[in-house]
DNA sequence: AACTTAACTGACCACTGGTTAATTAAAGGG
DNA sequence: CCCTTTAATTAACCAGTGGTCAGTTAAGTT
């Protein structure tokens, strides 16, 4: 019989942040199906069960790394827009930089906008909703009213989300695709007739 | 022991089409995650090693199916084409039906355009890009060519894909999405300032 | 000190895709 | 027809996944 002695003293206990440092550094490279809680608990050296202490499931631990993700986005959105320059070059930059976070945190972008997982959808539900207003209010600011509705700051939003949805996909770096970044930008900017 | 009788009569032999068909119509309803080969196997009630025999894995079963949808989409392009309308109408029925397409057949787009598998995507090289270029050709035929380049096509493309990448996400119908999916293709036809 | 709670382990469960030795039917050849 | 080879299938196995839980020990409370 092996000898099981698992609360630890306290101070080798397992903390919320530990488990959470980690299974971010693993998503980060790895994705949200890429990182099983066998490969937390193993870099932690606990056993996978020890995590459930901690987090009611996989879902729930993802979700607190998932809300960093567009915690950062709206940062991304506030430097562009706290920049010293005029509405549409600004307005151009906010797109460039949408599809820059896509591309260059794309693990984070498919845990926050394309995952399909009904734990992880039931937790995430205002965040996206949340983006997308910060994204629109900031876009609906730097056009003209006359020349621009809901409709089409939406119509918008969606164009960017095809163009990171496609590019997670193919697996290109910012750096090699940068061409393409700034010809859709600039489409999107022409669309508006600004 | 149990007896095992492997080899069945000819008449009662699993045949390639059987497997195919049962792992198609339990795809459309719960998509490529949700049919697992041993879901496959009882529903033909025949083990799920049987499979086996057959196709090399679950990716090389699914392969087979996936490339019906692009011959779905295709063939819904072409339907497009053919109809008796002026270009910009007709153009705007093709991104309509584009949209349509992706949402109502959404477990086809979903493993024809989203799905990261490695083995999937191994299988999935040329299609989507055909896929691409048809559609690609269609728009240019149905626009003036001193008004539209590769780049604003792909623009379109990229922009229809993001629609129907969220509306699959959120799960809506095609019904209940209509009238955006009007904008949206309003949006675009507007884009290319015919 | 005794009791309760917290924190963890190891084994379990059900499920996944894929593999393989054994088994039987079918096919081929003499 | 008989024997051999091949085809088709099974049941058991493997390694992996998320989640569960009785048992164990440290920590906390009285």
């Amino acid at each position: 019989m092996l000898k099981i002695s698992p609360r630890k003293p306290v101070d080798q206990q397992l903390e919320r942040k530990d488990i959470l440092d980690t299974a971010r550094e693993l998503f980060v490279s790895e994705g949200y199906r890429g990182v099983s809680m066998r490969l937390i608990a193993s870099s932690l050296k606990v056993s996978h069960g020890a995590i459930y202490y901690h987090f009611k499931n996989k879902a729930s631990l993802f979700y607190a790394i998932v809300t960093e993700g567009f915690l950062s986005l709206d940062k991304e959105l506030e430097n562009t827009m706290a920049m010293e320059l005029n509405n549409e070059t600004k307005l151009r930059e906010v797109f460039i930089a949408y599809m820059k976070f896509g591309i260059n945190y794309s693990n984070y972008y498919e845990i926050m906008f394309l995952i399909k997982d009904d734990e992880l959808n039931t937790l995430i539900h205002q965040e996206p909703n949340q983006s997308y207003e910060n994204f629109a209010k900031a876009v609906y600011q730097l056009c003209d009213p006359q020349k621009v509705n809901l409709q089409r700051i939406w119509s918008i939003f969606l164009s960017l989300h095809g163009f990171v949805t496609h590019y997670i996909k193919s697996g290109q770096s910012f750096d090699e695709i940068e061409g393409l970044v700034n010809s859709h930008a600039d489409f999107l900017i022409k669309s508006l007739e600004l």
